[in-house]
DNA sequence: TCTTAGTACTTGCATTTTGCAAGCTCCAAG
DNA sequence: CTTGGAGCTTGCAAAATGCAAGTACTAAGA
């Protein structure tokens, strides 16, 4: 997942998140407020730890997100999206979107239903919340 | 990458298309009027045989694209997007929109720019346009 | 201070997926 | 009746994934 294929723009994105996991962790962290490798373990997904710590790594390195120490407690470590990562927003939104559309075994919850009918009012709702916590 | 591993949306559209190939045969046939499986070989990416037939075969079973014979050679086939394929379309505008904006090497084109300033315009567009070919 | 527990990983190894090269099959044209 | 194009399949090495167990550091309690 690593050395780049072509410049195509598409290509160039999915050399970085195209793989079954990555995109996950993003959506812990932009819509469901996880924060630590222990909550991101916690997901029904089940992830396993080695490749938690390999996706990590990788978005950081790829500026996607960030870590820091907690401020309460020196042994544990917070993630947060940078810009670049919460400029994701809109293709989580369209993925979940897609999915729940064509899944008849993944029920719209509250989320699904508003994206469903405003998309874009939504966006921006998440993007304003998302950028509160940047700096 | 075939057994479901939670009913979020978002997992179970990577369970069909979180990969590195899927989206960039996907692109090929919505954005580059690709349609037989030697123009996707030919594409800069350099997919090999056995992964092209793969994801071809899946993205058959799953829905999103058809094969069909040539009407003018039957020894060649030619695969289309269903209306579950053409949905994808918002999420490929959107990765293309992210991977163009973080990527200096990856130049903005033609479609490239009009997506900074009118994507919805332009997702109108192809929407249109690929809803022609349907039928 | 010594132990126990929480948090974040790392390591080892079996299984699966990927990538490359070389076939193989069917159809069409000469 | 051979040659070439188109669409795969197969074999095998390399890489990624998944699982279980272990390690390292910090914090808290006895």
């Amino acid at each position: 997942m690593e050395k780049v294929r072509s410049d195509c723009p598409i290509s160039c994105s999915l050399d970085v998140f195209g793989d079954r996991w990555s995109l996950l962790i993003i959506r812990d962290i932009m819509l469901r407020g996880k924060l630590s490798y222990g909550e991101f373990l916690g997901s029904e997904e089940k992830i396993s730890t080695n490749i938690l710590a390999n996706r990590l790594s990788v978005l950081e390195a790829e500026g996607i997100i960030t870590k820091q120490v907690a401020p309460t407690n020196k042994s544990k470590y917070l993630y947060h999206l940078t810009r670049k990562g919460i400029d994701l927003l809109p293709i989580i939104i369209e993925i979940m979107d897609w999915g729940a559309k064509y899944n008849a075994n993944c029920p719209r919850r509250e989320l699904g239903q508003r994206i469903k009918t405003e998309k874009a009012t939504v966006i921006e709702e998440y993007l304003m919340k998302l950028m509160e916590n940047l700096e």
